[in-house]
DNA sequence: GTAAACATGTAAACGGTTACATGATTAT
DNA sequence: ATAATCATGTAACCGTTTACATGTTTAC
């Protein structure tokens, strides 16, 4: 459910196309809440019909059509509300340590390739936060320039600041899985030896 | 689809019945892949279709039965191939570090309100993973003190090695969860003071 | 002319969540 | 007697993934 205010915030700061909200989507929120265009589609169409959102069909060309969405009233409020009820966590469901816990079934190599492989999933989760965080402190996001070009003055720190600890935070995250992953690759080798 | 395997995980240790499975899921397994008894019942069912488990009905006094599910050949070797597959990581979706993004829209006290309720959500996951990890210390699980009755001596201080490692995982991403939030709550009161 | 990018979807299948449903056995 | 625990499910719904499908416009 979370995709719907994913998709809000974004829009809040203008009015998008599917096809736009889905680019700006992958470079930003994206990085945080995955969702494919496919399912962007129809979940823009859902929120139209609960008042969130409004779309108008432009042309382009002589034939194509473009629909655009801004948000409505009810949608900025929506998500006023939902940024203000306590959060949902899910359950855990974390399928590499669901594996490290059994990695006495396979050979010392398997279980070498296992850590080898969750150190080049985090750094390149790794790369693309860093790679934000670095937009951020230089201002050269262009989603977080167009927010800030309709924010008020008193309100730019703030709104910097959340987004620098939003990805601070990923960052650390994985930089924790890549240390982890890398004393699994010596604990292998210590189990091996000795 | 790690369901499958997390209850394989299990079932290899010994047969169980769905109940006593269940039990044993949510103090061991369950602590990384939650799974639900109306989601295990089924799964067990779909298993033993596809030839992973078999299960025999036993009489419970005159009137009751339970199903007694034991590993297959066949649900062995699709255990260890799994454990040698490449994991598939699942996509980043991540509600809080998505919420956190957007705090700007709510006032301090909200923002307050979301790091607590992080902090919070992070002591119980890691009160749990950290009482695991005495428990593997000690010997003192019951599913570990039953896997290595069965297994070697020589691969026992592997089974026991990986599983500590898992847990420290957990603990430390825990730990880093907390600590990113208490540095939240920082920064929410600098904001509001100057 | 052709390829890249623009633009918008549908359909089927899958996995997970929530709520509901039922009854037997054992310990007090 | 009664409550706790044992024991096993079904059904409806929802969100996500994957694969498929189609056509237009723009830049080279």
């Amino acid at each position: 459910m979370s995709l719907r205010y994913a998709l809000l915030a974004i829009l809040r700061v203008g009015p998008l196309s599917g096809y736009d909200l889905q680019k700006q989507f992958s470079q930003s929120v994206g990085h945080v809440w995955h969702a494919p265009d496919s399912q962007i589609y129809p979940e823009l169409r859902k929120m139209e019909e609960a008042g969130l959102v409004e779309g108008e069909d432009q042309l382009r060309g002589e034939r194509a059509r473009r629909r655009v969405y801004h948000v409505t009233e009810a949608g900025d409020r929506a998500f006023i509300e939902w940024m203000q009820t306590p959060l949902e966590y899910q359950r855990v469901r974390d399928p590499a340590h669901l594996r490290a816990a059994y990695l006495e079934s396979v050979s010392y190599d398997a279980a070498r390739e296992f850590f080898r492989g969750h150190i080049a999933e985090w750094e390149g989760e790794l790369e693309q936060w860093r790679g934000e965080l670095v937009h951020i402190e230089n201002l050269s996001n262009p989603m977080l320039v167009r927010r800030l070009a309709v924010t008020a003055d008193v309100d730019k720190p703030r709104t910097i600041a959340f987004k620098r600890i939003t990805y601070e935070g990923l960052v650390e995250h994985a930089l924790g899985e890549i240390a982890w992953a890398r004393r699994g690759l010596e604990l292998v080798d210590e189990l091996e030896a000795g």
